[in-house]
DNA sequence: CGGAGAGTTGACTGTGTTCAAGCACCGTGG
DNA sequence: CCACGGTGCTTGAACACAGTCAACTCTCCG
C-alpha cells in the first residue's frame, strides 16, 4: 500500500514551498513558518471541511487526494474539484468564515495549518502576495467555467474523457505517475458527480474509451493510450 | 423604448464607482479618471471581446445587458454569466493578455475604457485594492461553482426557476426593476445556453412556473408571484 | 472461506432533445 | 392602413441519451 510522505520539520524544507505562490519568495519563509499551527493526518473519507461550518484554519495538502463538492439536502451530490498534493484547501476562507463547499479526504492524508486570519492579513498587506492570490483565484474560476462547459454543453463521453485528460496533465505537472499513467484513487461515482452523471453511465462510457483504445481507468490507475485522441474531444 | 443612460464625463461623478472594488475610495478617484480612455457605445449582438482574440483594454459595463460566453467549434455555446451595469467586463486581461471567454451586448451597450497594463498595474500596487480584486474574484469562482451545481445535479425546473432568482435579486440590488418585476431582456435561448439546456425545453419548463403561480417572464418583463415558491427550489 | 465495496450487465423508464409546423408579435415599407 | 418578413415562442410526435433498478461478478481483505 502507499505510504504516506513525511512531512518536513520546517517551511524552509517543504518541498511544495517553491512555487507555491502564498510563500512569497524565500525572504518570506520565516514568517511563513512562524504561522503555521502544525500538520495533521486523516483517513480517507474524513470530512476535512463541512459546508457552512465556522472555520478558523486553513490548511495546504501535503500528501494525498482530497475533493471539494456541495452536498443538496437530498442526498445529490457535485464534486466541484479534485485536490492534490500542494493545493490549498479552502482557500475562501480568507474572504468569509464560514465555506461554501466541503472538503473531504478521498486517501488517507496528511496537511498542515495555519490560523485563518493571520494567514490573511500576511496576504493582503503585501501587494504582490495580494495581486498572486488574485492570479491564483482567477485560475480557479477559470477551471470552473471550463467544467461548466462540459457539463453544460459536452456529452458524456467528451466529459469524462476531458477530465482525466485534465487529472493527468495536474498529476504530470507534479511529477506524480509514470510514463504511461499514474495511480488515481477516484471511482466512478466521483467522476459521476463531478461531471452530473451516474456511476453506471459512467462505467459505459468508460468501456468505450477502453475499446476505442483511448484509455483505460481500472483499480486505481490510469492509463492513457491515445493521448493525440483523447484532445480531440 | 428603453433609452441610454448618459455617460458622466468624469469617474468623480459617476453614479457606479460608490462601491466599486476598482475605485478605492474617494482618494483614487483622480488616479482612476487618468487612467481612463474614453467610452463607447455597441448596439445589441456586437461582440466586445472574443475569445482568444488579444485585447488590451478592459470596459467597466456603464449601460444594458452583455453575456459572458464559450463558442466550441461546432456551434454549441455556454454562456458564463450575465452582465449588468456595473460590472467589469473582461477582467482576466489583468492577469493574461487572452481572453477565455467572449464577451456580446445582449442590448444596445455602453461602457467606459482603461488600458489593461495601466488598469493591472494601478491595482497591483496597493495591497488593499489587490485584496479586493481578489475578494471579488472569489466572488466570481463561487457563482461559477453554484451554477455547476445547477447544472451538473438539479432539474431543468429547478434551474430555471433559481437563474431568474439571482437575476432577479441581482437587479433589485442595483435598484432597477420594481415592485412586482423589472425588465429582462434576456431569451429563451439565453436561459438554455446558460443552464444547459435547448430552448424548446426552457419554453416548456417557463410555462410550469407560469402555471405554478411562481413567475412569468415574457415580453420582455419578468414577474415574481410567489417568491416563497421559488426560494424553495 | 466469507463479506463488503466496486464494477458490470441487461431491461426498462424518463427527462430532455430533435425536427417540423404553426402562431404571435413587431418594425418596415408600399 | 395593411402586407410582409424576421424573430421568438408554442405545440406535438418521435427519438435518444442518460437514469433507475436489480441481479450478478470480481477483487480485495479479514
Amino acid at each position: 500500500m502507499s505510504v504516506m510522505r513525511k512531512l518536513p520539520s520546517a517551511c524552509v524544507n517543504c518541498e511544495l514551498l517553491p512555487g507555491a505562490f502564498y510563500a512569497g519568495g524565500p525572504e518570506n519563509l520565516s514568517r511563513l513558518q512562524s504561522l503555521r499551527l502544525g500538520s495533521k493526518t486523516m483517513r480517507a473519507g474524513q470530512f476535512i471541511y463541512r459546508e457552512g461550518e465556522q472555520a478558523s484554519t486553513i490548511h495546504i495538502l501535503f500528501d494525498g487526494w482530497a475533493i471539494r463538492q456541495k452536498l443538496l439536502p437530498d442526498g445529490r451530490r457535485q464534486i466541484l474539484s479534485f485536490l492534490l498534493p500542494g493545493d490549498p484547501l479552502g482557500l475562501p476562507l480568507l474572504h468569509a468564515d464560514r465555506l461554501p463547499f466541503s472538503v473531504q479526504a478521498l486517501t488517507p492524508v496528511s496537511f498542515c495549518s495555519f490560523e485563518r486570519a493571520a494567514f490573511a492579513a500576511h496576504i493582503a498587506a503585501q501587494p504582490q502576495l495580494a495581486w498572486q492570490a488574485d492570479h491564483m483565484c482567477a485560475a480557479a474560476t477559470r477551471a470552473a467555467e471550463e467544467r461548466l462547459v462540459d457539463i453544460g454543453r459536452r456529452t458524456a463521453y467528451e466529459r469524462v474523457g476531458r477530465l482525466l485528460l485534465e487529472l493527468s496533465e495536474r498529476l504530470k505537472a507534479r511529477n506524480l505517475g509514470d510514463e504511461r499513467g499514474a495511480q488515481v484513487p477516484v471511482r466512478q461515482a466521483h467522476l459521476a458527480d463531478s461531471l452530473g452523471l451516474t456511476a453506471i453511465h459512467v462505467g459505459r462510457v468508460l468501456r468505450r474509451l477502453r475499446d476505442d483504445g483511448i484509455l483505460t481507468l481500472a483499480k486505481g490507475r490510469l492509463e492513457i493510450h491515445n493521448l493525440e485522441a483523447l484532445r480531440q474531444l
